[in-house]
DNA sequence: TTGTATGCGTTATCAT
DNA sequence: ATGATAACGCATACAA
């Protein structure tokens, strides 16, 4: 390994010089600089990360959680979008980027303590159960945090517009006559909470009387449990015209469902799902859905929970929300 | 920060015994350590990794690399299935894992040297370009490294059985009756060219013969191309009554393309997948295609990685194939 | 059984 | 403009 020892005895200067010359130092006279940075490239020289972190008291690393009690986790293409972008933005500003997880090994940590361990500059906390006291824990540390889709106090936070979202998809539904509306929602998060609330609220300032049979729970990213919820839908004796599904990939259980009831879509049943993964618009007919702004959050998070890094001093903690947008899709018929 | 050096105040001992204790060392008597140990526990003590890597030229920190060039990166199910199963497998075995790429931030850097700058200890190639010179230089180097699907010289690498896997699904089709099968393939790396050679060895030991137009170029993961292929297929004045897809994404273009002609499946025309990713049964019909064991591919990748780190001296380099399944689905029909 | 001393590669402070 | 020195937190060879 090439260090700046090797560096300073081949151009008969002292260690600290090279360090200076290869950081830019203005003390540094520009001949000798130069001619340390020509031995370096010559000699193959890299710097060394470790050493360097634990000098500066910075790692230029970033931790990354992904902490998902249905175990989908990465799997899933929202968050992978979400990670690739994070890491994207996280290495255009020098940063590399490890993954946070409890129990590394044989040592029992928790999530700040892995954190610490691995002397993470900062956490994005993209998926995870906000109540686990561990997350908390972390949320509440002194290590920068910026979780998406929920808020701790003073900290910063990146949201997608499920409000705005949920509101769009319903007047979309509307304006093409749908009047019975049924919501088949996620588990009773926070997000959920914003999306089955506007949903409501949208509904009630169109007029439209929700029945409370059409809301009905199922779990995110898992076809199965809403294929269930569709079942239970069209054994009510009046049945709605349109389907909100939790998110596109459990419209798939939906849709398995209404097939083998012989309903077609959007014929003989109109559907909506959420999330606008790129599978939504590669199925046929493409899915009427509202498109989060993934790469958007990623990258935000990132540049953000970096600033927050770099610039301790002149930073606040803000909530950014990413706006989304819907996309048309054809699952939604036009109604007399 | 509570480091030994606290602890060894608390305790009224040198450092060096605080380190020998907590690392289990056994010239230490048992109730000074065990007295050091509470101790630590009472700080809150965690070790620092990065001190620890700088001392021990050992990071347990192992880089995976995803360089795809089409972009599709993690976000396809099958890569992000393999990162989830390497990130379990490492963690469990004590590894954090950090992605490598090219050029963090200002500093550029080839994926070598970006190894090397975050000390890895090794690097799992998960999805790369092998010819390029970048990723040859790697895999060269004196970095331990694992590559999925493809094999440098005196390296370990894990490998899917495409042989067995095609051959696997030709004989299915065969026995179904078909007996003109057509194959959209990938860009031609080495998996696609042992898939091809593997079609077409199966085929010709079948007695069945491939007409040239029967095989068509696509790109994996790309549903428009396999659109624009299965439309080059039923142009054709002769078609075949079964295709191969280059994976189950790409036949979902093939899937709208059959629609949009009025082609349903299976009664019409036959296809199968590859890949077995879970959205491949979630459709409906469920796909017939063939499931690789991605999981494994990628526990099997970090544990042989690992092992050449932990042992480099009782080290040799072999080759594993992961075998995979066929999954029946139910979009070949058994024909006359 | 415990402690002393040293160094991993780097940066920062303070002399020169 | 350059260099000597210390320090970051830890592990280890060797001395006591």
């Amino acid at each position: 390994m090439v260090t700046i020892t090797d560096i300073s005895k081949a151009c008969g200067v002292s260690r600290a010089t090279v360090s200076k010359a290869l950081n830019g130092a203005p003390d540094i006279a520009p001949k000798t600089a130069e001619r340390i940075r020509e031995q370096a490239r010559a000699l193959g020289y890299l710097p060394n990360a470790t050493a360097r972190a634990l000098k500066m008291g910075r790692s230029y690393n970033i931790g990354v959680l992904f902490s998902d009690p249905t175990g989908s986790g990465i799997t899933h293409e929202y968050f992978s979008q979400i990670l690739e972008s994070v890491k994207a933005e996280a290495e255009r500003l020098g940063y590399d980027i490890t993954f946070i997880s409890k129990d590394l090994g044989a040592m029992s940590m928790d999530f700040y303590e892995h954190a610490k361990y691995r002397s993470c500059d900062g956490v994005v906390i993209a998926s995870a159960d906000f109540q686990d006291p561990a997350i908390i824990r972390l949320a509440q540390s002194e290590i920068p945090t910026v979780t998406l889709d929920y808020t701790f106090d003073s900290r910063t936070s990146i949201l997608s517009d499920n409000v705005r979202g949920m509101e769009a998809l319903v007047r979309f539904v509307y304006e093409r006559g749908h009047r019975r509306l049924a919501f088949i929602h996620g588990e009773m998060t926070s997000v959920t909470q914003k999306r089955v609330a506007s949903f409501k609220k949208t509904c009630a300032s169109l007029g439209i009387t929700v029945p409370g049979d059409f809301i009905r729970p199922a779990v995110y990213h898992d076809p199965r449990s809403s294929g269930l919820a569709t079942r239970a839908l069209l054994a009510l004796p009046e049945q709605p015209t349109c389907i909100f599904y939790p998110d596109d990939l459990s419209f798939l259980g939906g849709m398995s469902e209404l097939e083998r009831h012989g309903i077609s879509i959007p014929k003989d049943m109109s559907v909506v799902g959420y999330d606008g993964i790129p599978l939504s618009q590669i199925l046929r007919p493409r899915l009427t859905t509202y498109r989060q702004g993934a790469e958007r959050m990623g990258s935000e998070a990132a540049r953000l929970l970096i600033e927050q890094i770099e610039h301790p001093d002149t930073w606040l903690p803000q909530s950014i929300t990413v706006e989304g947008e819907l996309l048309e899709g054809d699952t939604v018929r036009i109604i007399g």
